[in-house]
DNA sequence: CCGCATCCGGTAAGATACTG
DNA sequence: CAGTATCTTACCGGATGCGG
């Protein structure tokens, strides 16, 4: 999308701040825009979450547990994805019926970690619809002590 | 899109792993769906970042710092994350032209976490579109302490 | 000029049926 | 079971217009 920055260059302007918040400003290109090739598109991060996170590795649970997405849509992205090194996949020709088995890369795992800021995010700020009593929870409150490992391997 | 788990329920079911990464089963629904309903759609997360981290408050300058965007997904993304609460715009009246200026809401400024480690994501597996010398860097290497600050309140 | 609104063509997504 | 094929629809992208 965009390599090149705005001229207002990495300062946070408003509620008094005004420290950089980046300390590598010689991107080539943003790294939010190359991420957001790779899983930006829609339906591609709950493929990712059900494989990764609920063991979900066959096409027809894939779309039980993803109720509304076209099966199209479902098969071009996990072409999309495993030509990014995102998803695996293991074939097993049982003749008539072939079964093909998807599982996570490493860099699939890692995108897991992502995928836990957005629903951080979501159980911050739209609590009254993720549990059932409404109240905001954050991270420690929702992932254990291996998730949360996971997680702050980020830094 | 999906308010129910699969029956594999929250497993990692590859890699020998094995325990429950989430420690909230009862989810109403995903918060990963809940979030990507008010940020999956596309350019959302570039203006929040133009915003938020660049400074860039104007609409004109938007569309300068975000150049493939149409004028009329900029003005509705706009609409949307105002009516979401995540950005919010100040009208100057300076008669003929009037002056509009967007900036983040609280919760706009919590979205930045996300995409902080969408970034983050991107530095680690496209640093040779990222960075000039095409090495992968961790956050602690792009992010000052201020930075790193903002994130690690995710948890 | 600035901040959009309108129109219109293209491409991606959705629905359904079907096949090796 | 794991996808294609086909068709329709919704959204995005690009150009242009227009009132302050």
């Amino acid at each position: 999308m965009r390599s090149k920055r705005p001229e207002t260059n990495f300062r946070i302007s408003h509620r008094g701040l005004s420290s950089p918040l980046l300390r590598f400003t010689d991107f080539v290109s943003c790294p939010l825009d190359t991420s957001l090739s790779g899983l930006g598109r829609k339906w591609t991060l709950a493929i990712i979450r059900d494989i990764g996170l609920y063991g979900v590795d066959r096409f027809s649970r894939l779309r039980k547990s993803i109720p509304d997405i076209p099966p199209k849509v479902l098969a071009t992205r996990l072409k999309q994805l495993e030509a990014q090194g995102i998803v695996r996949k293991s074939v097993e020709k049982a003749r008539p019926p072939k079964i093909v088995r998807w599982s996570l890369t490493e860099k699939g795992l890692d995108a897991l970690r992502v995928e836990m800021a957005v629903a951080a995010y979501g159980s911050r700020w739209y609590a009254g619809d993720v549990f059932e009593d409404g109240r905001p929870r954050s991270m420690r409150e929702i992932y254990n002590h291996r998730g949360i490992q996971l997680f702050t391997k980020i830094l």
